[in-house]
DNA sequence: ATAGCGATGTTCT
DNA sequence: GAACATCGCTATA
């Protein structure tokens, strides 16, 4: 149980690639009912307003469902995806702007029986000490994977990323270095391909998808 | 390993 | 009516 301090509000307020890849070794901490679930960010995906973006939500203005992807770099948005699975994003730059850093994988720290629980598996002995490298890497390893785990909703959609609304990014106190991370064309998409706008720890192990040096 | 498919809310044509 | 920032199951190799 230890205490990580929270990102400042300036770390959301630059470009949404540099957030995208500073946000890899960076923590989520999410309270659910009094239990920590901590994970450390290693797949992101950039999204960018201001027209230039064709897979961006907010490619074609405002809308009831991205709403909260036009308001100030730090807040949370989260969405329904295909009308079953949620997806979350870190929103940057300032008000009105529309950027959002998709958080597609992460790696279990603290708190994997309960996300265990979330995703319908069961921790016999309740502590995910028995769970099985397998289930630990289907955990966190896809952007709706990630948010059923955390326990992660519509409920926190428009939240700012803080102490108090129990959504939370903080420094793990680790950096990696240029040659540890890759840039690779976004997934799923199917306009927007050409940029390299996913970023990924290259030999993390909790990837959506292992990383393949072309 | 890879491919196809069903589930299904929001947005767009 | 169709596409979509996904997931998990089934079938075929």
């Amino acid at each position: 149980m230890t205490a990580f301090p929270e990102l400042p509000p300036a770390f959301f307020l630059r470009e949404v690639t540099a957030v995208a890849r500073d946000l890899l070794g960076k923590g989520l901490l999410v309270t659910q009912g009094g239990t920590r679930l901590l994970c450390e960010i290693v797949e992101t995906e950039a999204y960018h307003g201001g027209g230039g973006d064709p897979a961006s939500h907010t490619y074609r203005g405002l809308t009831r469902r991205n709403r909260s992807m036009f308001e100030i770099g730090g807040t949370c948005y989260v969405y329904l995806s295909y009308g079953l699975n949620h997806c979350m994003n870190v929103v940057t730059g300032a008000k009105g702007e529309g950027n959002g850093v998709l958080i597609r994988a992460a790696a279990p720290l603290e708190g994997t029986a309960l996300m265990a629980r979330n995703r319908g598996v069961a921790s016999v002995d309740g502590t995910g000490e028995d769970l099985s490298p397998k289930a630990l890497r289907n955990l966190l390893s896809g952007p709706g994977k990630l948010t059923q785990a955390l326990g992660l909703d519509l409920q926190h959609d428009g939240l700012l990323f803080s102490a108090s609304s129990g959504v939370l990014l903080v420094d793990l106190g680790r950096t990696y270095r240029r040659s540890e991370i890759a840039a690779t064309p976004r997934i799923g998409l199917s306009t927007g391909k050409d940029h390299l706008w996913r970023f990924i720890v290259k030999n993390s192990p909790w990837l959506s998808r292992p990383y393949r040096a072309s």
